[in-house]
This record gives C-alpha cells, sequence and structure tokens, in this order.
DNA sequence: GTCTATAGGGCGATAGAC
DNA sequence: GTCTATCGCCCTATAGAC
C-alpha cells in the first residue's frame, strides 16, 4: 500500500494545487489573460514544475479523462457478450453518467471555462476523439467490425456530447444517466428517418 | 466574377505559395520541425506575412473550410422543405462529397500530415464542430427542435469523418459520395439495434 | 517591419523521502 | 546511498502589440 505523503520539496500534492489555482484565474481573468507563471506562483510553484505535471497550458483542465476513459471501456467490456455494439456502447455511457453526474455545480464552472477558450474547446474534442477510438478499439475486440465499431463509438460521444450540454445547460435535468438513455433514443429516432 | 490578380508586392497569391511551402515542410521534417519563418522563407516572404494571412500555424491546413462549410449549409437549405432533417443533413453530405471526392491524392497527402500532429488534429476536430453547429442553425431555422437539430447535425459529421477515413484508406472505395451514403445507412443500423 | 511577452523544452543542481 | 520532485537559468518559436 503505497501513500504519497510530501511529493516535492515542501507541500505535497503539486498538480492539485496546479488545477485549483488554474480554475481560479482562468475564471477570475480569462484563460487566455492568464500566465502558466500566474499559476505557479499562486500555487507557491515555477511554471518549470507546472509544465513537468502537465504537458501544456490547457491539460491542466482534462486531468480526469483518462480515468473517464478508462472506466467507460471497461463498463463496455463488462457487457454482455450477446450484447450488441450500441448497447455496450450505452454501458460505457451509463459509466460515464455515474461517474460525472454527482457534481453538476463543478461541471458548470469548468465548461464555462472551456467554453471561452477556443484551445481549450478543440482541446476537449479531441480527448472525446481519444474515447471514441478506445471503444472503437474495446468494440473489435469483442468481434465487431471496423465500421460497424467506429459508428457505434462516434455515435456513443454524440450522444455523450449532447446529454452533457444539454444536462449543464438546464438545472432542472437531475439525471445526467437518463438524459444520457433518452439522447440515444433520440439519436436512433432521428436516423431513422431518411 | 472577381479574379485576383497581384495581391501583395510582387508575386501574387501569397496565401496559396505559403500553403504549399508549408505543405511540402511538414511532410518532409515534421510539423513541429518546422517554423513559421521556414515556411515563410521557402515562399520568398516574412513570419508577419505568414501571420497576416493565417492566424496561426495550424491555419494554413485549413484553408478551404470555410467554403465548406457554406457549401454543407446551402445544400441542407436548398433540401426541400418536406425532408426531414437527418435527409437534409444526408444532402449537405452530398454537397460535401462532390467538394472533396476529386483529388484523392491530396487529400491524402494533407490528412497524412494533421495524422502527425495532435496539434493539428485538434484544428481539424474544431473545423468539424464549427460545421455541426452551422447545420444545426440551419436545421433550426427549418423549424427542427433544438436536440433533434443538434442530433441531425453531429450524426452527419460522424458519418462524413467515418466516410472520409474509409475513403482515404483505401484506395479502391472510388466515390466518395456513395460511401457516405452507405455510412449513413450503417449508422441507421447500428443505432436501431440497442 | 520591429519589438516583446509567453509557451514550452533542455539541462544540471538541489532538497527531501526512503 | 537511490529515487523523485523541484528549482533556476538557458534557449527558441509563436503570436500579438506597436
Amino acid at each position: 500500500m503505497t501513500r504519497i505523503m510530501f511529493v516535492g520539496r515542501w507541500e505535497g500534492d503539486a498538480a492539485g494545487r496546479l488545477r485549483e489555482a488554474a480554475m481560479r484565474l482562468y475564471a477570475e481573468r480569462g484563460y487566455e489573460q492568464t500566465t502558466v507563471a500566474d499559476i505557479a506562483g499562486e500555487a507557491g510553484l515555477t511554471a518549470r514544475t507546472f509544465f513537468r505535471q502537465f504537458a501544456d497550458k490547457r491539460e491542466v483542465l482534462f486531468a480526469g479523462s483518462e480515468i473517464l476513459r478508462s472506466r467507460m471501456v471497461e463498463a463496455l467490456e463488462a457487457a454482455p457478450a450477446a450484447d450488441g455494439p450500441m448497447r455496450a456502447v450505452a454501458a460505457a455511457l451509463a459509466a460515464a453518467a455515474q461517474m460525472l453526474g454527482g457534481d453538476p455545480e463543478f461541471s458548470r464552472r469548468r465548461q464555462s471555462i472551456i467554453d471561452t477558450a477556443a484551445e481549450l474547446r478543440e482541446r476537449e474534442l479531441i480527448k472525446m476523439v481519444t474515447i471514441a477510438e478506445a471503444l472503437t478499439e474495446g468494440l473489435r475486440r469483442r468481434g465487431v467490425p471496423a465500421r460497424e465499431a467506429s459508428l457505434a463509438a462516434e455515435a456513443g460521444i454524440v450522444v455523450f456530447r449532447v446529454a452533457w450540454a444539454q444536462w449543464l445547460a438546464d438545472p432542472s435535468n437531475p439525471d445526467l444517466g437518463a438524459l444520457m438513455t433518452a439522447t440515444l433514443n433520440g439519436l436512433t429516432a432521428v436516423t431513422a428517418d431518411h
């Protein structure tokens, strides 16, 4: 059992402190008006340390995305073998909803920052595509043909994005999971008619 | 009928020359190893001129995207009023296929550059999302409810992306338009079963 | 066209945990 | 002693300001 206690020179959890400082400053004065040195200074660290923790200035807002991806892939893999690709993807979406649906206030705060800067939106999108690629591979391991796997995974991401936006926009939407299910049904309906 | 003749001081078409130089250098030595000064020098211009033509180092590869977007929106708007959202999106996809399906060699060359750099993939994705947003607005103007419009537009982008990748990957795929239609049918099938 | 702030990487030195 | 995180100063390139 490993416990990280004092990583680094003085106080621990440099990454966490940097993340909090970044969120605060991005929200206060805007993403572009905030320098990495500002963030590091706020966290009692140097810019060099920031870049050791995060690949770049954007990445500090996307720390949890690998965890989200692996949870979704695990849920996809845990789906019954008899389930078709879209049903497996729906299981991955349910896992995502469970992981992300708990703290709408934090999510709204974070998303409002992302929406103000094109650079951040770009980063968010590539994270989504990375998840789609991981789901595609997961489906392929289940024996799903390539094109079908891509389409199911990408469709899942569409459902995620649309449901997520609606959940954040409307505080009266209580359950993210239910919203995702409804959105998937909506996608099915809209694609069926052409 | 407008014809661009001599833009700039000596030779015309600075943007075109910069684009060609960028494509060549990005392919030869890699995107990250190429500086804006390299590109400008290759085109007989200065870095300052590069940034007057293109917002940043990535944008030089995405010059035609506004045209693509407007062609797709026009096609969407030109679809019969009786057509449902997905059928209107299919018309937009057909317009895209017609615009992009002509020169697979150039497209392959360009895409192979984009695929080597995460920054470029990010930019490509936000261009796609921008198109999706424009299509969503177009559908809303046709009276389609918000969520249905988003889903149809985003579904269209999924079809575009998957068909595009397949068209580029397999030289035996002749017609991009036919591939998009088949891919849309594939999406309908895969979402129907859940 | 010139000037400048910031991003972001390379390197060696150092402080603390074990 | 090892290992890892931090610092500090070097540098170049991007991109915006003037």
